[in-house]
DNA sequence: CGGAGTTGAATTTTT
DNA sequence: TTCAACTCCG
């Protein structure tokens, strides 16, 4: 990258006050430009740093993003306000809990705690889980959420007695959150807007003292986001988002692709800067990406150009199946670290985490090292849960979910019914607190009060320890004191991989205590309840193997995209709406632009899945790449790529010899009833095609509807 | 209460 | 294929 900025980029760094909409297309130098900005605030404009708030889009972005301005200032650490959405949400409540009725000791509950909580819900209610998946109750209720809709109004507002029921656990769900002392992942932002809209003062205190406010990533942002920068810089107006309508990819996870497109509708006199050039990417390996993207049609429009040479084409290998192009990538990758590229130079991506199994195979007959971004994660690993919990309930003693995780590991003769005796006489006070009144106790009978007791006093044990010892003496006191590793050596199976997470997580506290300015159980916690993926992601000497979603934001020298095949990339979810078509189209050229010098695409044409075969044509999404960019090869020599491409064009057709299950079934007809395990209740509204192509169209109450492959959808029949 | 054995379901992406 | 949840028996 050049050392000076570009007009566009300096026009950025500069225009300090009122509103600027940047369209920064990938590699143009965006966070160089907000780095150089704060630093020029900071710098030039003698702004003190509690002024500014930056939002980005992972922890890992925003540490980088401190310690450039530090570079750029000449300062280690300098405290301006950085973080994601959810972490700085959670700053303020942590200071203004009191406020909206929480201790602020409060507790935050990951995915799976929230999970656990609604499971119990409905158990309590006397429902079957398989009729009332809490997956389903926990993403309505984050719709709920999200949207401010309170449990009275979704009652109010329920359509029939489903919703009715639903919004009943919402109530209990909210009920049950306070009574334990945590908030939830949605209500690290909701609640600081709930708070601001009551509470004027307190939002006029915030908005007054953010003077700038900036925000990375623009176009993931949701709706609610979308309000708390608002009312965060509603005192100053000096608001500047960037972002890149072409990498928009978390439009399923609620990100509202509108609030970049309209932003300039919205805000009067809001000033808009386009960053084209890119500094990136060789030439091919950009003019593949700018050919793909024109495809979409919902973008704001602008067209990156770069001033370096074509450079290598971009090479395309089809090959038999996924083995095939697991062990295409492990020698094409052998062969760049015998041309001098580093391994941590190198990324692998795919669409699914299922694809990253074949690769890691490959990788491992060939003695590469390798590192997984995401997959099953560290932090929801039993073992790690295990004693999180056990943390958790240390330091928040009415946290009742990880309570009932954690009092029957290692076993101690605390069963189902022990435990649902125990919950039925606590009635309404919290578990730990009624096991610890006098009398409480009675109840029971004198093995269970002594194993129950004994557990009840371990964790005071713990207590005591958590207010004077770092987080790291008390993890190892939990681990020597339930005797945790000869609870791992029963199972000789996972002992080894257990033992050494469990070390890690260890190794883990032990940093984090040495170096943390705050070494407390309380500090340890809050750090990593909002980690992320990305944000483990070291400058090791390994190949990085991640999905696309988890790409976003980093560069490689070269980089390779696995499994470009119809179903996969494009997925089948995406096949009956175009909108997430054209998402699918961003994620692939998010995945593409990564790539500094080479880009390899790979496909298979059969792929296990499932313990099956299935068979898979090229992606579409490869026919929309120039032929003069690439260079085939690959197993099927005889066919090239337009070859290739005549064959996707028959997907459509019925494959006549390949009739499957689906076809011949004659449950799939219209009018019938069926269970889908995310949206449940559906009635088939229409049917088409055959064979392998066969769609049905179900029409789900309160998520429309949905068209599904025949022979994929996971339905049950009613 | 806990373990062994069986059954059935699952694979889209995650702050 | 793999894993979680459920059932049944000691």
């Amino acid at each position: 990258m050049s050392i000076e900025l570009n007009p566009q980029q300096s026009e950025a760094v500069r225009a300090t006050e009122g509103r600027y909409l940047v369209l920064a297309g990938a590699g143009s130098g965006k966070t160089r430009v907000l780095t150089e900005r704060i630093a020029f605030l900071i710098r030039e404009k003698k702004i003190s740093t509690e002024r500014i708030l930056a939002f980005t889009f992972t922890n890992k972005a925003a540490a980088e993003m401190r310690a450039r301005v530090g570079k750029s200032i000449g300062t280690q650490s300098p405290p301006f306000w950085v973080g994601t959405f959810h972490s700085t949400g959670l700053k303020i409540l942590r200071r203004e809990a009191k406020s909206i009725g929480f201790n602020n000791n409060f507790a935050i509950y990951d995915e799976d705690d929230s999970l656990n909580l609604i499971k119990d819900i409905v158990k309590k209610k006397g429902w079957k889980l398989d009729e009332y998946p809490p997956s389903i109750l926990r993403n309505r209720i984050s719709r709920w959420k999200n949207a401010l809709v309170t449990p009275e109004e979704a009652l109010e507002k329920a359509m029939d007695a489903v919703e009715e029921l639903q919004a009943d656990v919402y109530g209990r769900y909210c009920r049950e959150l306070k009574k334990c002392n945590a908030f939830d992942f949605d209500d690290l932002i909701t609640r600081v807007v709930e708070l601001f809209t009551v509470n004027h003062r307190i939002k006029e205190r915030y908005a007054r003292q953010f003077k700038y406010v900036l925000v990375d990533e623009f176009q993931d942002t949701n709706t609610i986001q979308m309000v708390m920068i608002d009312m965060l810089a509603s005192m100053h107006g000096n608001l500047f988002v960037v972002g890149d309508e072409d990498q928009a990819i978390y439009g399923w996870r609620g990100a509202a692709i509108e609030n970049i497109l309209h932003f300039d509708r919205l805000y009067e006199n809001t000033v808009i800067i386009r960053l084209e050039e890119n500094y990136r990417s060789t030439g091919n390996i950009l003019e593949a990406s700018n050919a793909l993207i024109v495809n979409n049609i919902g973008r704001k429009g602008k067209r990156l150009w770069t001033r370096k040479e074509a450079g290598d084409p971009i090479r395309l290998y089809y090959c038999e199946d996924d083995g095939g192009e697991a062990s295409s990538v492990r020698d094409a990758i052998m062969s760049l670290l015998r041309g001098g590229y580093g391994r941590n130079e190198i990324a692998v991506l795919y669409r699914t985490h299922a694809q990253s199994r074949a690769l890691e195979t490959a990788m491992m007959r060939g003695g590469l090292p390798y590192q997984i971004i995401g997959g099953v994660r560290f932090y929801e690993r039993k073992e790690i849960k295990d004693l999180l919990g056990y943390l958790k309930l240390v330091n928040n003693p009415d946290d009742d979910v990880n309570f009932r995780r954690v009092i029957n590991v290692p076993r101690r003769g605390i069963g189902k019914m022990t435990l649902e005796k125990l919950e039925s006489t606590a009635g309404e006070k919290n578990l730990l607190s009624a096991v610890r009144q006098p009398g409480f106790m009675d109840e029971f009978t004198p093995s269970n009060r002594e194993r129950i007791e004994s557990f009840s006093k371990l964790i005071a044990a713990l207590q005591l320890k958590a207010m004077k010892e770092t987080a790291y003496e008390v993890l190892s006191s939990v681990i020597d004191m339930i005797s945790y590793r000869n609870y791992l050596a029963e199972d000789p199976a996972t002992e080894q991989v257990r033992s050494e997470n469990v070390e890690e997580l260890l190794n883990e506290t032990k940093r984090f205590s040495a170096y943390s300015e705050d070494p407390s159980l309380a500090a340890f916690l809050e750090e990593i309840s909002l980690i992320s993926d990305v944000d483990s992601l070291k400058g090791e000497e390994k190949v990085a193997l991640m999905t696309l979603h988890n790409s976003k934001g980093l560069e490689f020298r070269a980089i390779f995209i696995t499994g470009l095949e119809e179903g996969i990339l494009p997925h089948y979810s995406s096949f009956d709406s175009d909108q997430e078509m054209e998402e699918e189209r961003r994620l692939f050229y998010v995945g593409m632009t990564r790539a500094k010098e080479k880009l390899f695409l790979l496909c298979a044409s059969s792929r296990m899945q499932f313990g099956n075969w299935t068979g898979n044509h090229p992606s579409r999404f490869l026919g929309e790449i120039p032929d003069r960019c690439c260079l085939v090869s690959g197993r099927s020599q005889t066919v090239d790529k337009k070859e290739m491409d005549r064959i996707m064009d028959d997907a459509d057709c019925p494959a006549d010899h390949d009739e499957t299950a689906a076809r011949r079934d004659s449950r799939f007809r219209v009018g019938a009833a069926v269970f889908h395990p995310s949206y449940g209740e559906g009635t088939i509204k229409a049917v088409e095609g055959t064979g392998t192509a066969m769609k049905v169209s179900v029409n789900f109450t309160g998520y429309g509807t949905k068209k599904f492959l025949a022979s994929y959808a996971p339905f049950t029949f009613r």
